[in-house]
RNA sequence: GCAGCAGUAGCUCAGUUGGUUAGAGCACUAGUUUGUGGAACUAGGGGUCGGUGGUUCGAAUCCACCCUGCUGUACCA
């Protein structure tokens, strides 16, 4: 016999989903707000585009060669292959060539949207997550990449951010063009494991580096990684080149320039920054936290950055024959959003009612009223929305966070003048219905 | 993906040579208090011990596989 179990439904989220509640998300709000305005002052257009596209649309020029269709959640239409975007850059590209007679050129678009990733998270990764990405289409001019850098540094000072807290580090993927010709280093494959490598310094410093670029290394769990397989006296090369003090390559000495007009110097020339996308060709950066994050079990975690970016000349080219060289950035808002919270003089006011208590459900109509005056004069209020006795109206309250009970018994509504409690400090007044509003908000 | 560690009530966790009906604290519900929250006391509900299969007279405990979580690592468009 088979045993018949009564199977309930899943309470379990799938892998990498996760429930977001109220605190994080007035964060999150409060972040989006800042963003926007920013955005407005430095002349960027919103531009929402949908979750699903056409996966050969999102899919076919995708820089990763090595797992093309990898790592997105799919389904099929009737006809085609329908793709979740992974993030919101391949919808730029495909706006801008499905649009490109009609919009400005230069473009300048930012974007805020939930992207997905098929993979498997990690800590503080997801499989859902929101970014915000920001760029330019249509210049060469490093003024746009200037103004990404200057301007997500905007945005975390205005969330709050001193300058000491984060960091711009900015370099450009012509240093190690460069460097490769200069070690003769022509095999595509060992190169992307030489960017892989280089872009892991401030995790894992020069000496794990030297590692991965050499025969490979074992992680503190005893995991191996293969590595690049260059020989020893290539990779005194490689770090001596990229450790010494050396003039600057021409595009960075000129944004820098650029950076010095605009009095903007919260950045760090570093480069050790790679960044991993094989599709940039000039300027790439990244935003750092410069204070510990952790864990919910106050582990200091690895964090990384929170976002990035660079000039990306060729990419949009992918949909057919058009001139647009852009730069971009990207930032992880999740990430953000995570980091902030842990900052204890980052909080965001939550406004919660005041709880009009029910002796008498034939006293609704005086509640109702007392409620209506309230909410035109401003103030969160709600009548209990429940049954039960007053302790548990009360219990409810407590338990809510609410500011104050207000107490309009039979008493009250002969006198006219119901009782406010305020639940902080336990003090009952009572006060005429049209100066109750008032009376509220000075103890909210 | 790879590696290490872990999974017992909503949460944090006890529970060894395998042995009745699996425990505590917090939380929850009701009452002590029929117009008063946070405290105290009393009572109560809640678990197929992550899942499946195996060994055994008998498994939360031993074995195998799987799932999930954490940490590192890889990848990250």
């Amino acid at each position: 016999m088979n045993k018949q179990k009564n199977k309930k439904p899943l309470k379990e989220l799938p892998l990498g989903f996760v429930d977001r509640t109220e605190k994080e998300l007035l964060v999150r709000d409060f972040i989006i707000s800042k963003i926007k305005e920013v955005m407005i002052r430095y002349g960027f257009q919103y531009l929402e585009t949908p979750s699903f596209e056409y996966s050969e649309s999102i899919g076919k020029f995708l820089p990763d060669k090595e797992r093309p269709d990898a790592g997105v959640f799919s389904f099929k239409d009737d006809k085609k292959w329908l793709s979740l975007r992974y993030d919101l850059t391949a919808p730029l590209a495909r706006y801008v060539a499905k649009n490109f007679l009609e919009i400005p050129k230069p473009f300048k678009r930012y974007q805020l949207g939930t992207v997905w990733r098929n993979e498997k998270p990690g800590p503080g990764r997801f499989r859902e997550f929101l970014q915000f990405d920001a760029d330019f289409v249509g210049t060469k001019s490093l003024q746009a990449d200037a103004e990404l850098c200057i301007m997500i540094s905007e945005i975390l000072e205005s969330c709050g951010l001193s300058k000491s807290e984060y960091v711009i580090k900015i370099s450009s993927r012509k240093i190690t063009e460069e460097l490769f010709k200069k070690i003769n280093l022509n095999d595509s494959e060992q190169k992307l494991t030489t960017l892989r490598a280089l872009d892991k310094i401030d995790r894992l410093g020069w000496d794990g580096v030297k590692q991965l670029l050499g025969s490979g290394r074992k992680d503190k769990s005893g995991d191996f990684t293969k590595g690049a397989d260059l020989n020893s006296k290539t990779i005194e090369i490689i770090e001596s080149e990229l450790r010494k003090e050396k003039p600057l390559t021409e595009d960075l000495e000129y944004l820098l320039k650029i950076f010095k007009d605009y009095n903007f110097n919260n950045y760090e020339t570093d480069p050790s920054i790679i960044r991993g996308l094989e599709y940039y060709t000039g300027i790439i950066f990244e935003v750092n936290l410069k204070f510990d994050v952790k864990n919910s079990r106050g582990q200091v975690i690895q964090f990384g950055s929170i976002g990035g970016g660079g000039r990306y000349d060729n990419l949009i080219n992918n949909f057919g024959n058009y001139d647009a060289p852009a730069t971009g950035i990207s930032i992880g808002l999740d990430r953000l959003v995570y980091a902030l919270m842990q900052k204890k003089e980052f909080k965001v006011k939550q406004t919660k009612p005041v709880v009009i208590c029910i002796f008498d459900k034939g006293s609704m109509k005086e509640y109702i009223n007392l409620q209506k005056v309230l909410r035109k004069n401003g103030v969160s209020v709600e009548i209990y929305p429940g049954d039960g006795k007053l302790k548990k109206q009360m219990e409810y309250a407590n338990k809510i966070n609410s500011p104050a009970v207000i107490l309009f018994g039979d008493n009250e509504i002969k006198s006219g003048k119901p009782t406010l409690r305020n639940l902080r400090t336990g003090k009952e007044t009572k006060i005429e219905i049209k100066k109750l509003a008032d009376e509220i908000k000075k103890i909210i």
